[in-house]
DNA sequence: CGCATATTCTATTGAACGTTGGAATATCAG
DNA sequence: CTGATATTCCAACGTTCAATAGAATATGCG
């Protein structure tokens, strides 16, 4: 009978070690970012506001729990997921404490919901808007990001350079813009500046990752 | 732009705050347990093996963390997880773990994988199984869990009485145990037990709160 | 080779957490 | 009310981990 506590405390104690790789915010913060892609460390650093040394180790402990793996070009090292999997952990976390604990729905509340809440749009939804034109779709992340996989028939439209290119859109149709993930604020900047400007427009509440985990096809290149 | 950093800073010291509450081997299994129903502090300290004191702070902590909600009756408090959803993440982060984590793969190697992996069954072929009586389905945990529910058309043997019961058992029939979930050990050591005394038998790869989870339809009471 | 850039490693400090012992609270039975 | 059981609270100790600073390594370029 003690062979099988044994067992328990080896076995929990596994699960233990990847779930403290998962408690910290910042850790928290790189896998949801590299949902979207691999990132050199630097960019990883830039976007979570965090010295570089900083970002190296907590990247260190991720590797470590074999959430991440690296790939050398030059003198960056990238780092990527290791698996699609991983990903699904982060959001199932993320959609736990989003459904129990207060203080989450009360910031997210506070940043996210406008009166209509942007009108989001669920992915399947999407889908259907998009394979009957009834909606210009925009993809508002950062170009590198936009063509390591989009959604087929979005159009690249970094918030930075958005508004030269709002002449280019019709007028009449709707838009519908996505971003990199449910807690992402760069499509709900994209609605808020595009209604602005006289237009329809509405954002996805999930974003690229979810569609290709969902099953979706993803298109790639500029 | 600075308005978006406190955001995430907010939003993911939050879910950090989720994390921390899984990165404890002792609260991953008494999350694992609740997956059976509610139950009393004592009795899950019996069963992670730990003094009751300790395990209090545990569940203080995950309620803390709004995973387990109580329900007092008279000096007892019962326990249980605060939503289905949470019973998922804990499989998420085993999923993820057995995955990429040679050393669990090793430690579950060692004490769950026979010659054959005692033939272990999907939950969906078990459906079918069970709906042509093609097999003796035996549910293999204690009988107050299996009374909390259990898979309709199975005989409660707990693994202590299991002995007992073996001469009512048709002999021609294969059988196939199931217990807590995908760590479990006593649909392991029935197996062993059945076939020790010349049946065929076979387990399923996962557990009782895996089949709920899973959509299909639950029994309760004796 | 020497310099520059990107990244990682080492050592230190301070805060957070698990554990343990002792006391306190709550409920029930008599 | 008293005693018994189940659970929780409080304080102290040791460990672990994140953050920070300084040094070291690796690669590319001239």
């Amino acid at each position: 009978m003690n062979r099988h506590r044994q067992f328990k405390t080896d076995l929990y104690g596994q699960f233990e070690h990847l779930g403290r790789a998962l408690a910290g915010a910042r850790r928290l913060e790189i896998l949801d970012l590299l949902g979207q892609g691999e990132m050199p460390v630097d960019a990883l650093a830039r976007a979570i506001d965090t010295p570089v040394k900083n970002t190296s180790a907590h990247l260190r402990a991720l590797r470590l729990a074999r959430l991440v793996e690296t790939r050398r070009e030059g003198t960056r090292v990238f780092y990527r997921l290791a698996d699609e999997e991983v990903l699904r952990l982060v959001r199932a976390l993320q959609r736990v404490a989003h459904g129990r604990l207060a203080d989450i729905r009360d910031t997210v509340h506070r940043h996210l919901d406008a009166p209509d809440g942007y009108a989001p749009v669920t992915l399947a939804e999407l889908q259907r808007l998009v394979r009957t034109e009834a909606v210009t779709l925009l993809d508002v992340r950062p170009a590198g990001e936009f063509a390591a996989g989009h959604i087929p028939g979005a159009i690249s439209a970094p918030l930075g350079s958005l508004r030269r290119q709002l002449a280019r859109l019709p007028k009449h149709r709707e838009v519908v813009a996505y971003c990199r993930g449910p807690y992402c604020l760069l499509s709900l900047e994209a609605v808020r500046l595009l209604r602005r400007h006289g237009f329809r427009a509405r954002r996805t509440k999930e974003g690229m990752p979810d569609w290709r985990a969902a099953g979706f096809p993803v298109a790639r290149g500029a």
